[in-house]
DNA sequence: AGTCATCCTGACCATTTGGTCAACTCGTGG
DNA sequence: CCACGAGTTGACCAAATGGTCAGGATGACT
């Protein structure tokens, strides 16, 4: 740890040229997986720009020539997610069959969940410090999302197809069950003693989430035979 | 901002005796109060021992002089918030009605997360961040309470007294939906636009989920009378 | 050869961090 | 009156924080 005048350390990853932006698309991402995985983990202001780099295996300064500062690659990190989000369920209308799109939307969600953990987890943290970045989001866009969302419930309501339960609590009933494993990943595994959540699991708990949601709203399982 | 050798400045709330520890258990008091507001919004790392001491409104040496240091303080608003958890459904047997028990549950763990939203949310953001320091409790307190009530659950199946579901996915379906209005309450009330959720709104939540998980698993709806 | 854009990074900076400590103020009991 | 324990707190410290910057490396172009 003295004197290294010499450049004869590890080769940075390669500098220059190197076609394009390759360098940088490289670089990128991989910091903003190490990112997602430090915000997720401590919180925005418990995140030190210092962590970051490490996990991604970067000096500091290299880690904010790309992302500029530390709020800069939070936003860019939550901006990904509510994309993912949005996604999500994307059409749905009155005359779709409501437990297809229940089940959809469950499912979706738990795999959005699983592709996803530290994004998720992110997200949570951001909420549970009272969504200082995602204030406007949350009163906009997310709000009009559910609420689309609740109204074609409503009219299947109406039309009796299921029973008549405040739309808005249901999908957080849906949202708050799916999120649990993977924001509360911890406590599940520590509970059950197992050591990760297999794809098993993630069916099983599907299918169990499926089954009780749409059964204790009234709606009655897809028609069998789809198409 | 310069000299002030005169003790002339804000009293400071009461100093010697006040018979017995009277200021020692209000300052801790206060501390503990304004620490679960700090830690549950900003985490662990995120949170100062400054802030907390602001939000105190007492000097960070006094915060330290009575909590010792940051991490005896966090531990002990964890042990508080357990020490509340522990206390519910705290005994139940195959005897009781499935329906009165998940109400019950349902319920209390509604009010526990109203009650204390902070301590909930805190929770949240230490299982979030992997629980470095509740691995224990996960693994030992917490995870036999979850298999001790999941044993009468299997009982009441076996009696045909509700669906075969897998009982401990149950209780995390009802921690979950229960934790979700304290922990993203943000969320909540930027989607509805409500800007509080009022005790009217919890009765209805709480009358909601009851509704629907006890359909969803197919238990019989309390035997009316009770008693 | 020289220029240019991209990339890399150690040195540095002001501020904040958790924590210690010695000096102080009180009321009480001898 | 003095000693004592409880409470209070500014000054201080080493370490870590987010961020800047100058100096350099490297390859692609003219």
């Amino acid at each position: 740890m003295t004197d290294v005048t010499e450049s004869e350390t590890l080769q940075p990853a390669r500098q220059g040229g190197e076609s394009n932006g390759a360098t940088r698309e490289r670089n990128e991402r991989e910091i903003l997986e190490a990112a997602e995985r430090v915000f997720a983990q401590y919180g925005y202001r418990g995140a030190s720009v210092q962590a970051i780099a490490e996990a991604a295996g970067l000096p500091k300064s290299n880690v904010l020539y790309y992302m500029g500062n530390k709020r800069g690659l939070y936003v860019r990190l939550l901006e990904r997610m509510m994309a993912r989000w949005n996604a999500l369920l994307d059409d749905i209308s009155v005359e779709d069959d409501p437990a297809e799109v229940l089940e959809a939307f469950i499912r979706s969600k738990m795999q959005l969940s699983r592709r996803h953990p530290e994004g998720s987890r992110l997200f949570a943290a951001e909420i549970l410090g009272g969504a200082p970045f995602l204030q406007d989001y949350l009163r906009g866009e997310l709000r009009e999302w559910v609420q689309t969302r609740a109204r074609v419930f409503e009219q299947w309501e109406e039309r009796g197809l299921m029973d008549p339960v405040d739309p808005v609590w249901l999908i957080f009933l849906i949202w708050s069950a799916t999120q649990h494993y993977a924001d509360f990943e911890t406590q599940v595994l520590g509970i059950t003693g197992k050591d990760e959540i297999s794809d098993d699991d993630v069916e099983r708990i599907t299918q169990f989430l499926t089954r009780v949601i749409l059964k204790g709203c009234g709606v009655k399982p897809a028609s069998a035979m789809p198409g």
